[in-house]
DNA sequence: GGTGTCTGCCCC
DNA sequence: ATTCTGC
DNA sequence: GCAGAATGGGCAGACACC
């Protein structure tokens, strides 16, 4: 509880905290949102600005807390029914509608409901911990329904929103950092660190009030952002960014990793620092043969010996419980690193790559399950061509282009460093399926559907794909006019329509795999619409020879 | 026991 | 992951 | 330049249902 703060003591209840959420949402302007919320939180004790900051930022839990509610919207439609008496036939349009759960939920209450507040945060709370405990889809949904029941409107609205994970009010968590930063008088720099290595944004805010951020600080076992790289557009793009000298390396494909090491202890952690060590156990030796403590920045990458294995072998071990001796020996992996943020005692990250890279390269062998990142100085970015085809011919993904003055910037995507990947191919498709956008999207056909014909003489259309970006507001909402206008045939009360193969986009991919998802028995990684081909008919697209042509061996 | 559906601050 | 948009 | 929003595919795990 907040020192001697006795009339902060009234537990919050969350129709204010929707109704604070409603006047975020009512404004794009951030200083005005970061106003909004830091005046409630000032507001709430201490258990409760814990929960009111945990829920802005769109979190029903703590970072540092790996419970999930496993609840999602099937679930909260179902729960949404039982309270309401709606059957699932009448919500489905509702949301087809509205596009947001959230949003329904507030309408159908508001519908068959004159409830007045009740629910408190701290109930909240325990209602989403009780749905990370319970175990089957039906008692999920009886608990769920029992709190919905008793809502309000704006009561269910958000926390609809909140179990759906994704208030969608155009506040995020840089945002409630922000807040907090000017609420409680602390600089943004600290409370965002003290958040980072906290690892609970409702916790630090409870710190920051209290003025008590200056010990939070580096250590051990406490993940830390990872820097990023801007995509570069072409070579041009690197060579007025980049210094007269810099660092390349190979990008590799695999799992961003942040080894932890010391006393005897491993632990690695994902981009989104979640502790990861249980999935790569051939990584843990080779992390404790090391001669100091450490902080590397790698990559987990599938391979045998020199040789770098597809990133879908890879695939088969993330999100497994126990990974079995069979797969450890098909499916072997090493830890390249590239970074190193901390070794004997001292932090690196305010040093310059050249000189964390100098300490990395005494420390780390050039081969073997833990290996060094190859790293060479180019002052001439059209040499990157080459470098690029030989990192592709390495099994890699592309390059990675480093400034050697650059600072480790956690969390920050800076052009300090850049990525460039290319794409292997286009590929002329047409659009066969379309389906309504949530959110602000919720008015707009905004994601196609859209496929190969099956040979030169065989006009048979095979899906392959979906995508949505790459076109603009402006291109969307025309041929939404267009495909409202050609549809043949609507599913899920208009949520998806079955339209005349007529438009034919050009898109692009990173890759190629052979699946199951689409008729074609192809699926594309990371599909984008590149343009719109109005000079070219539905005959004129590719066919499934070509794409045959461009699969990745797996 | 086999199969299909839903879910994940999943991973990319 | 990628991309577009508003600030 | 940054943050926010909206979107793709594949995988394992947890369940519901047969």
């Amino acid at each position: 509880m907040s020192k001697g703060v006795a009339f902060l003591e009234i537990e919050a209840k969350l129709e204010k905290f929707a109704e604070t959420a409603e006047a975020v949402a009512g404004t794009t302007k951030k200083l005005e949102k970061v106003a909004i919320v830091g005046d409630y939180l000032q507001s709430l004790n201490d258990a409760d600005l814990t929960r009111a900051a945990r829920y802005f930022a769109g979190h029903q839990f703590a970072q540092n807390d790996s419970r999930t509610t496993n609840v999602g919207g099937s679930i909260l439609s179902a729960a949404l029914s039982e309270a309401t008496g709606f059957s699932g036939d009448d919500l489905y349009p509702r949301y087809v509608r509205l596009g947001d759960a959230g949003e329904v939920a507030e309408e159908v209450i508001k519908a068959v409901k004159h409830n007045t507040p009740t629910i408190t945060l701290a109930e909240t709370e325990s209602l989403i911990s009780r749905l990370s405990e319970t175990r089957g889809t039906k008692n999920k949904i009886a608990l769920l329904s029992a709190v919905l029941h008793r809502a309000t409107p704006l009561e269910a609205k958000y926390l609809v929103k909140l179990l759906a994970g994704d208030l969608r009010i155009g506040l995020r968590e840089s945002l409630v950092e922000d807040a907090i930063a000017r609420s409680f008088v602390q600089p943004l720099e600290k409370v965002s660190y003290a958040n980072m290595l906290l690892g609970d944004i409702g916790y630090t805010a409870v710190r920051a009030r209290a003025a008590d951020l200056q010990d939070v600080g580096m250590r051990l076992f406490h993940p830390i952002k990872f820097m990023l790289a801007t995509p570069a557009a072409d070579l041009t793009d690197i060579a007025r960014t980049m210094p007269d000298e810099f660092l390349v390396e190979d990008k590799f494909d695999g799992i961003r990793a942040q080894a932890h090491v010391s006393d005897g202890r491993v632990a690695i952690y994902s981009r989104t620092m979640d502790e990861i060590t249980h999935r790569f156990p051939e990584l843990v030796q080779p992390l404790l043969t090391l001669p100091t403590d450490v902080i590397i920045d790698g990559e987990v990458v599938p391979a045998k010996d020199d040789a770098i294995l597809p990133f879908s072998g890879l695939q088969k071990r993330l999100g497994r419980k126990k990974v079995g001796t069979q797969l450890l020996i098909a499916i072997p992996v090493v830890l390249v690193a590239y970074d190193l943020l901390y070794a004997n005692g001292r932090v690196l990250i305010d040093e310059p790559l050249s000189a964390r890279r100098e300490v990395l390269e005494r420390l780390i062998p050039a081969s073997g399950p833990l290996r060094l990142s190859i790293a060479k100085s180019f002052n001439d970015a059209s040499q990157l061509d080459n470098e690029f085809d030989a990192a592709r011919a390495r099994g890699n993904e592309g390059l990675m282009i480093k400034s050697p003055a650059s600072f480790y910037k956690p969390g920050r995507r800076g052009r300090e460093w850049m990525k460039l990947k290319r794409a292997i191919a286009t590929l002329d498709v047409v659009v066969t399926a379309v389906e309504v956008g949530h959110g602000k999207r919720r008015h707009l056909l905004s994601d196609y559907t859209f496929a190969v014909k099956r040979s030169v003489d065989d006009d048979e259309l095979l899906n392959i794909g979906k995508a949505y970006s790459g076109l603009t507001d402006a291109e969307l909402a025309e041929l939404t006019e267009y495909f409202k206008q050609h549809t043949i045939q609507e599913f899920g009360h208009g949520r998806v329509r079955l339209v005349q193969p007529t438009v034919v986009i050009e898109v692009t991919f990173d890759r190629v795999q052979p699946s199951n998802r689409h008729k074609s028995g192809f699926a594309l990684r990371f599909p984008r619409i590149l343009r719109l081909r109005p000079d070219k008919l539905p005959t004129d697209i590719d066919t499934l020879d070509t794409v045959r042509k461009l699969v990745d061996p797996t």
